[in-house]
DNA sequence: TTGACGTATGCTGATATGGGAATACGATGG
DNA sequence: CCATCGTATTCCCATATCAGCATACGTCAA
């Protein structure tokens, strides 16, 4: 076996929130539940295609689903996402410097201390 | 023109982070600046792979390069971390809320208010 | 059961992606 | 200029991904 797109584990949120249009069905179900045609009519997307976007969200946990009849109810579980922002918040100290003009000592020594 | 392998910005931040050798690479760079060698090693990949790895960063703005001799330096540029870290925090009220055992209705009222 | 509706899956085509290996490029030192 | 070291790029392969289309599946109503 020789190369695999994108390595480790294929399916993770981070993974799933590189699509922007995954991204926003995620936002969209923040005001409650919608059914396939619902997300796909919101979103201007296909059925099919909302139903697979929503697949892979609900593979990697970010999703429930919930029978109502014909319909399948689509709801958000956010927690997936938390070890997300844990893992970007870890690099907040350093976006607020100012990079522009600066060079790699300065950066040194800057993140030892220095907030703003 | 048919499909494209996922849609429109086909290489922002979100997607830069969706690698897990690259997210380690920034995780890595918050401790200095280093070079596409010293990356390589401490990261156990190829040298080429670190330098791809580096590019695609760079190309998002999430690295920044400088010269140094035979050397090129690369230097964490987390700003553009920023706009994901947000995007994320705009979840958080929801990654809380207790979802095993909470049909529909509840959680309809509960994203009206309700806070914990 | 049959039809209708809602949804999921399968297929295809175009493209993106990552790894490995080889190699080209660039800068420095002699 | 030449050798060397560090880095970027290219080629190839295998795989993943997305969109569009068609179609299968599941549920409910009559």
């Amino acid at each position: 076996m020789a190369g695999m797109a994108r390595a480790a584990t294929t399916s993770d949120a981070f993974n799933a929130i590189a699509e922007p249009q995954r991204r926003e069905i995620l936002g969209l179900l923040r005001a409650g539940e919608r059914a396939v045609t619902d997300v796909a009519r919101e979103l201007g997307i296909s059925q099919p295609g909302a139903s697979k976007h929503l697949r892979v969200l609900r593979e990697v946990g970010l999703v429930r689903v919930r029978g109502d009849g014909k319909q399948r109810l689509y709801g958000l579980d956010a927690r997936g996402l938390r070890p997300i922002h844990e893992w970007v918040g870890g690099f907040e100290r350093y976006w607020n410097e100012s990079f522009d003009r600066l060079d790699a000592y300065v950066q040194d020594l800057k993140q030892t201390r220095q907030e703003e």
